[in-house]
DNA sequence: TTGAAAGCGCTAACAT
DNA sequence: ATGTTAGCGCTTTCAA
């Protein structure tokens, strides 16, 4: 009675059940009671009844924070996408995140908005939370950013992209193949005067170097290349096939680099009462849900955006779990969809 | 030097950077250390330009999982979304996630899937977390996952829709309004044979009879309500127009319960060679930000959703941070955008 | 203004 | 199979 096993502490605390009051309603120890929520098999038939009882009467959620701590494995992955709305990402987070959650994991959403500033303080924010794993949208090179997540140690996928020298893992496939390919998907289909209409972001700007570069290999005249800056709305499509046009009013091609962009343009040219595909062929980047079955239907590339996902959950899963994983880089390609706008 | 300080321990702990080491490199106590991060204000400025230069030499990053516990405070705010991809709701989670950013705090994502045993799961995972507070996609009526949260003591705010008994914070509207509004503004444009397309969600199912009494009320024959099950695509909204024309050929009006149910409406609509508004007026929902620009510009009704994010990051943060909130409960409204499908 | 001590709630390590 | 002990890395409390 002089223990003090009973004696009041109580200045701290945020008042929830803990797995103390578990185990001791259960009267086994806290060890016990751990062991049958994380290994239930090591624990006699008899104490795991006790103890899951007593979880089911107290309505006990043990706090993952002080479990992480004590782990070292915080069960959390980030995700850095550069944006969600009406994003080409999206499907990718979704599948990321259904997978990671059947396997016991949550997933922590940064948007970097595209922007480096940004995204350096993200990426402090997330390591701070010391997840299990990261997985990134797009690649990323040098910068305080890349170093800071080699020194973290956490294992990382970079997505949607691809280069010779990956931070760790890596799930992409190649935007030089994809502008290279389409080019000559449009040539391809006779189409001589290739135009482009595109955000300005690294990725959209590789694919066009590869297309203007597959034009002028076939010996036709250079590109005509309307940059649309940071807006990706349909209604910037609009407009850059105005100026495109307007620059060259004989294209006949234009890959536009995406499907969003893709359909401003033949909106436009709906509107202008040129024809598509036979006046000019339109092609997009990103097959989102619904351009298969729009009128007419839109011609695009598609990505296996929930693949990559999937397989970046794997990954993650694999490498916070201490297993090996034997294809730490995967190339899943892309395809060009034809429809009905070349 | 018999003191144990300098005493190896080491089988525990994830090799990173801790506040000790900054703290001894600075040549403080830990606590001068944390105190520098955490109120700088309350450190001399000799000692704070030693810690910072430590924490820079050493590449620190604080533990927030060890933070939160200590505290009792993670600032970690998890958000619940029925799905992400091609969904009205990410604009209120892009706004809500950089609101929250830039306050300090970090979003976890949930997906329930629309469907309830996940929600149930994913509300115990999250609450394991102990955020500091739950944003929820819609309302949670009575179940196990209102009483799990109302016993967690988490604050949390529901939105997108209105309720009189909250859980807690609420930012919505009214779909009972919408459906009714909906109704008048279309009888009112000289319709007479309404029809509704429609996702079997609950919401859209409160839509949808507000807007058959609307139209009973105002004298008109029942209206054709097409049911295209959980699918939301394009597809179902061609799909659903032409059953919509079969079971009711004379319909001038037709409801759809999202935008891209409307958008497939309007495509099959053009299909068929039926003119848009002449022969059927469509009006949409959600208003997402590519609508405007389409031709024809789709009428639709407007929900704000980043300021429904925004609203519910304050009212998380301040309760997180201890203050009252004087308006827990807001109706944001709506706006019905006539636009030239209507 | 600074620090020592004592935990937050859990689990790894080492007995038994 | 179960328990004891000692932390994980931080912050609160209390004292100087």
């Amino acid at each position: 009675m002089t223990t003090k096993e009973t004696t009041r502490r109580s200045r701290r605390g945020s008042g929830a059940i803990t797995l103390r009051d578990v185990a001791k309603l259960a009267g086994v120890a806290p060890i016990t009671a751990s062991r049958v929520l994380t290994s239930p098999e090591r624990v006699s038939p008899e104490n795991r009844q006790k103890v899951l009882d007593a979880v089911q009467r107290t309505g006990y959620v043990p706090n993952r924070l002080a479990g992480g701590l004590a782990s070292a494995r915080s069960r959390l992955i980030a995700a850095v996408v550069p944006s969600t709305v009406m994003s080409v990402f999206m499907e990718t987070i979704e599948s990321l995140n259904a997978t990671l959650f059947d396997a016991g994991y949550q997933l922590m959403l940064g948007q970097s908005g595209y922007s480096p500033v940004r995204e350096e303080l993200l990426l402090e924010a997330i390591i701070g939370r010391r997840p299990d794993g990261i997985f990134l949208t797009g690649i990323l090179q040098q910068g305080k950013g890349r170093t800071r997540l080699l020194a973290s140690g956490i294992p990382v996928v970079e997505t949607w992209d691809l280069t010779p020298n990956p931070i760790d893992m890596l799930i992409g496939f190649s935007h030089q193949d994809i502008g290279r390919e389409v080019a000559r998907f449009l040539i391809g289909r006779g189409r001589r005067k290739l135009g482009m209409i595109r955000a300005n972001d690294e990725r959209a700007g590789r694919r066009a170097h590869a297309y203007a570069a597959a034009a002028t290999q076939a010996g036709l005249p250079p590109i005509t290349d309307i940059d649309v800056g940071a807006s990706r709305s349909l209604k910037s499509g609009r407009e850059a096939l105005r100026a495109l046009l307007e620059q060259n009013p004989e294209v006949d091609a234009v890959f536009c680099s995406s499907d969003l962009l893709a359909i401003g343009a033949l909106t436009e040219a709906r509107a202008r009462g040129i024809s598509v595909p036979e006046q000019i062929a339109i092609i997009g980047f990103g097959d989102v849900p619904f351009v298969a079955d729009m009128v007419p239907a839109l011609t695009t590339v598609h990505i296996k955006g929930a693949n990559i996902g999937r397989l970046a959950a794997g990954h993650l899963i694999d490498r916070a779990e201490g297993r090996d994983v034997d294809q730490p880089v995967i190339d899943v390609g892309f395809t060009i969809i034809e429809r009905e706008t070349t």
